[in-house]
DNA sequence: GGCCAGGCTAGCA
DNA sequence: TGCTAGCATGGC
């Protein structure tokens, strides 16, 4: 049970092998970011829940992570919401202990894990943020791939200023639904990506797709699901359910960013070949995931 | 200035 | 089933 004092702070008990300073340095790795903010420890965000705007600060202290109301404090469904909101970003339900263990005695991921341990896999709740950060992210560089999303939030996202400061909440399939492809030209998206982001919207704004359904699902049904979807390919639908839908085998072999990785971590003279990596990933059966999220860190 | 970027689709053999 | 041209643009 949460233990609550009457400003409203929320207490969620965290892991032993939990490292929040960890988590910081991946949820502070763009200053393009406007999805929250980050200030002494301390991270704002602004959430768009059902019918109201949650803003919410969340820090770390002994074994649990505190969610303040730094604005006003929110309805008690508004402050479940930023509860969950907290608990999936932060993947807290996940037992680590497992992978650890395998991480220990792999040659891959020993040195990398050790040295980051305490690091979760920082999820993407919101399917639709999610899947549009897929489709951005697409065969263009990071830094481009932020521009993009800022322009997409400044656009189309929703604010809430407080004390001078803007915060911003991703927009929502609803409204990125009835959007025409030119209005995403303008802010620099290729003609396809536009169309793609528009009918992923509308997949998810018409309930077509619903995150709680493909939850539960095998991990192949999931897959198939989503790659049917114009514009998802198998890279795409692996960042998903590794990010959104939490499945700790998800694996996107093809991902540059961990080509990358592995050819820094292990000293290669040139970027690994997909049948290479997975004999290295042989051993990481069920965490694929967490092994990828781990060897993204080096590249940070 | 040229290669690369957290790929995908559609068309073809 | 497998291969690849074309996409579309910015970063460095």
């Amino acid at each position: 049970m949460d233990s609550r004092t009457q400003t409203g702070r929320l207490e969620i008990a965290t892991p032993a092998d939990f490292n929040f300073t960890e988590c910081l340095a991946i949820l502070g790795r763009s200053d393009q970011e406007l999805l929250h903010t980050i200030n002494d420890e301390r991270i704002t965000k602004l959430l768009a829940a059902e019918n109201e705007q949650v803003l919410f600060e969340v820090s770390h202290s002994g074994r649990a992570l505190h969610i303040d109301f730094p604005h006003h404090t929110p309805s008690e469904q508004g402050k479940q919401a930023a509860r969950r909101y907290v608990a999936e970003w932060f993947d807290l339900d996940t037992d680590l202990q497992p992978f650890y263990a395998m991480a220990a005695s792999d040659p891959v991921l020993r040195e990398v894990v050790e040295k980051h341990a305490g690091l979760r896999l920082i999820g993407l709740p919101d399917l639709f943020e999610a899947l549009s950060w897929a489709v951005i992210g697409q065969q263009i560089n990071l830094t481009f791939a932020y521009t993009l999303k800022r322009r997409l939030i400044e656009n189309f996202g929703s604010s809430l200023t407080v004390a001078g400061v803007d915060y911003w909440a991703f927009p929502s399939a609803e409204t990125i639904a009835s959007l025409q492809v030119e209005q995403l030209r303008s802010l620099q998206f290729s003609g396809r990506k536009a169309e793609y982001l528009i009918q992923i919207a509308q997949e998810l704004a018409s309930g077509r797709l619903v995150k709680e359904e493909l939850i539960g699902q095998s991990e192949q049904q999931v897959e198939q699901q989503l790659v049917a979807i114009r514009g998802v390919g198998p890279w795409s639908a692996h960042y998903v359910m590794m990010k959104c839908l939490r499945f700790t085998s998800a694996f996107p072999v093809s991902d540059v960013g961990l080509h990358n990785a592995l050819k820094h971590q292990l000293g290669l003279e040139q970027k690994p070949g997909i049948a290479e990596i997975e004999a290295l990933a042989k051993n990481w059966t069920g965490w694929q995931a967490y092994a990828t999220f781990y060897l993204w860190r080096v590249l940070l």
